[in-house]
DNA sequence: AGCACGCCGACT
DNA sequence: GTCGGCGTGCTC
């Protein structure tokens, strides 16, 4: 037994390490230090001074440097790091460097805090100098004269100064300068009126502030969350305390941080993946120092330290993409439940359709649910039809009564959106002389034929293969595309609507930074348009033209074997029918199914998403499934399936003896091949998480000493959000 | 994960 | 005779 430091270090072992005490200062816990380790070096972050390390003090390394003159993670941040990393069996190290910037996962210093500022240079401080100058240069100018800027203040006074700027600077008037750090000036600004139940919410949680409360801002789409969001952001400023806004998608962040920027007139700092390494440290580094008072960002900035914090917002909860899918898996939202329990403050969840997990969370009493079912300005709601298509003449997978919509609502100068949520040109390439298909060799899935360029590509694993002219199996030349993505469906309504604008959003033509946003910016104005597109479409943007909403086809969800497959749909659909009519004209939504009967589809036009889901929730309870009862699945593949299979016999084996919970499997997975790997998985399910915890983790410390391990790719998923 | 060490096939 | 394949063992 010895004192030492333990370190965790960025390798994937559960394990910390332990070092030498140095001589003279002892690093405190969050800070960052430069250890020998193996025979290189690491960087790894101190998370304790231990007096019991159970090794002796000569096989304990010195540390070699101290990084950080203070902990760079404060003690609220460094514990739910590496509570997250215990909570989703991960490895500390890993934990830690998800929260950091790249940047200071290395010995990085730490970033100028600074903001980028202009100024009159001396030439331009003469007025003479001025000449003729007029428009947003002059006001610029004048602007400057009175005082420096930073670019964060001068986009709030002056949008669109940047032009004006550059050609100034290029005159030599101006210069731009790092300015002194300092925390935006914030003055209450008369807001947008609230109607009753806005401000009724916002007066609930205000009169909880202070303490952790979960609530669920329950509104319906066009309900006016993002007002209610900025009351509280208000309230939180007003004390003198920072927000964190948690948002599902990189595309949302520029115009979440545009908007919030010009209603609260302050700069807000902006975090997520997409971002340039060193925006992103300098934005981390912001909120540390108490300088960025709100912060949006994605997933990963549910890790941004909040020395002041006051306010988590979480919008569109519901959203499966808080979820990380590999490496280190966490949950971005259920963090942000835990690190406002300790922050003691309140965290608001805002959706259209909450999670099942949240509303029984409400109905348990752990949350609070704050109803917004009135839509300002008396917009109304959408009305919903189902297109029943089985006996139907489908043109392109396109009904009679759909084009036909869709011919009215144009000639009313309006727009439409076609949603599919599958890109390329057809999800099957099919030979109909001998029934052949193209598969992925690699997933033995069917390939998606794409167009432009033409290929095969498999959506699975990313393969991609030529298109054969003829039937691979029977020489034929009846090959034939089956089914319609979005590529298929932007050429059949550009050659049906040659005059109007086609639009297609997904992932292929929102690849370029910023594309969405353009494409999106060009019908927010506009007359009749066309969009056409995935997912993507279904959040966020506001189109006030926009009032026909026509599903092609969401069938493949009412048959899936993923029991979240029904919660996910019911979302999809309200959250893309949410598109249509928000501003003064009445929108209307067209859903096609050749299951006009199924019960879901019924339920859900008939009563809404919270009728369904009550139903799918009494399901879930019936059949003990989450969040009535709780998973962790372990998942392994390998080239061949019987190394996936001994591994998980292991796992089993060594799970027997512990108590409450069930295991599923070893099965296949539902996919049993991927990229050339045969898939296997094992199911941990029962009533307590704490049970499921304890013998998984008793069963990992032995089940990773086993050769069996070896032979495989494994990894724990605790609360899987899909079974693939 | 990275990086060693350590024994068996095709090349100068 | 060597270069190099990936099995297996370790990192405080």
């Amino acid at each position: 037994m010895s004192a030492a430091l333990r370190i965790a270090l960025p390798v994937p072992l559960p394990n910390f390490f332990d070092y030498r005490l140095p001589e003279g200062r002892i690093p405190a816990p969050g800070t960052r230090v430069e250890v020998p380790f193996g025979r290189g070096r690491r960087v790894g972050v101190v998370t304790a001074l231990i007096d019991d390390s159970p090794l002796p003090p000569e096989q304990l390394k010195p540390i070699e440097r101290i990084l950080d003159p203070e902990p760079l993670l404060d003690a609220e941040l460094l514990t739910n790091v590496l509570w997250a990393a215990s909570y989703w069996m991960g490895a500390p190290g890993e934990a830690l460097s998800s929260a950091l910037p790249l940047s200071l996962r290395e010995t990085g210093e730490w970033p100028e805090l600074g903001e980028p500022g202009w100024r009159l240079s001396e030439l331009g401080q003469d007025p003479a100098s001025h000449g003729t100058r007029r428009g947003i240069a002059l006001q610029l100018l004048t602007q400057l004269q009175a005082a420096s800027a930073t670019e964060g203040e001068l986009d709030v006074v002056l949008p669109g100064w940047r032009d004006a700027g550059r050609r100034l600077r290029k005159a030599g008037l101006l210069e731009r300068f790092e300015s002194r750090p300092e925390a935006p000036p914030w003055q209450p600004r008369p807001g947008v009126e609230l109607n009753a139940e806005q401000r009724h919410a916002a007066e609930q949680v205000i009169a909880h502030w202070g303490r952790y409360q979960p609530w669920v801002l329950d509104g319906v789409t066009g309900s006016g969350k993002t007002e209610v969001y900025l009351a509280l952001i208000e309230a939180a400023l007003a004390r003198n305390e920072q927000v964190l806004v948690l948002i599902p998608e990189i595309s949302l962040a520029p115009q979440t941080g545009q908007r919030l920027r010009a209603r609260l007139g302050i700069p807000i700092d902006v975090l997520h993946s997409n971002l340039s390494e060193g925006a992103r440290a300098k934005a981390w580094m912001r909120a540390r120092s108490g300088l960025a008072r709100v912060i949006v960002g994605t997933r990963s900035a549910v890790f941004t330290p909040l020395p002041r914090a006051g306010l988590i917002v979480v919008d569109e909860e519901h959203d499966g993409a808080y979820k990380q899918q590999e490496g280190f898996r966490y949950h971005a939202r259920d963090l942000a439940l835990v690190r406002a329990r300790r922050l003691g403050i309140p965290v608001v969840m805002g959706s259209a359709t909450p999670s099942l997990e949240s509303l029984a969370n409400v109905a348990a009493g752990r949350y609070r649910s704050l109803p917004l079912r009135q839509r300002p300005g008396g917009s109304k709601a959408p009305s919903v039809q189902l297109v029943d298509v089985r006996a139907q003449y489908l043109e392109h997978g396109l009904s009679a009564s759909l084009l036909g919509q869709i011919d009215a609502t144009l000639a009313r100068g309006e727009q439409v959106l076609v949603f599919r949520n599958r890109r390329g040109y057809a999800p099957v390439l099919l030979c109909y002389d001998c029934g052949w298909h193209a598969e992925c060799p690699r997933c033995q899935q069917p390939m998606t034929l794409h167009q432009s360029p033409r290929r095969l590509l498999c959506h699975h694993c990313d393969h991609v293969m030529p298109v054969p002219a003829t039937c691979p199996a029977c020489a034929s030349k009846a090959l034939t595309p089956q089914g319609q993505g979005t590529e298929r469906l932007e050429e059949v309504l550009t050659a049906r609507y040659p005059d109007i604008p086609v639009l297609r959003v997904d992932r292929e033509t929102t690849r370029r930074k910023n594309s969405l946003e353009d494409m999106l910016g060009q019908l927010h104005e506009g007359g009749p348009a066309i969009l056409v597109g995935t997912q993507m479409l279904a959040k966020g943007h506001d189109l006030p033209n926009l009032t026909l909403v026509a599903i092609v086809s969401v069938d493949e969800g009412l048959h899936s074997i993923d029991f979240r497959a029904t919660e996910r749909l019911a979302q999809l659909v309200i959250q893309v029918a949410g598109r249509a009519g928000r501003a003064a004209k009445p929108g209307k939504v067209m859903l096609q199914t050749h299951h006009p009967d199924h019960p879901l589809l019924r339920s859900l036009l008939s009563h809404g998403y919270p009728a369904v889901a009550r139903e799918l929730l009494a399901e879930r309870q019936t059949l003990e499934l989450p969040p009535y009862g709780h998973q962790i699945l372990v998942r392994a593949d390998a080239h061949r399936a019987d190394a996936w299979q001994d591994f998980l016999h292991a796992a089993a084996a060594a799970l027997q003896g512990h108590p409450g919970f069930h295991l599923a499997g070893p099965m296949p997975a539902p996919m049993p091949v991927r990229a050339g790997r045969q898939r296997g998985q094992l199911l941990l399910e029962g009533p307590r998480r704490s049970l499921l915890h304890q013998a998984l983790s008793q069963a990992l410390s032995q089940l990773r000493q086993r050769p069996e391990a070896r032979k495989v790719r494994w990894s724990v998923d605790v609360d899987p959000i899909d079974l693939y």
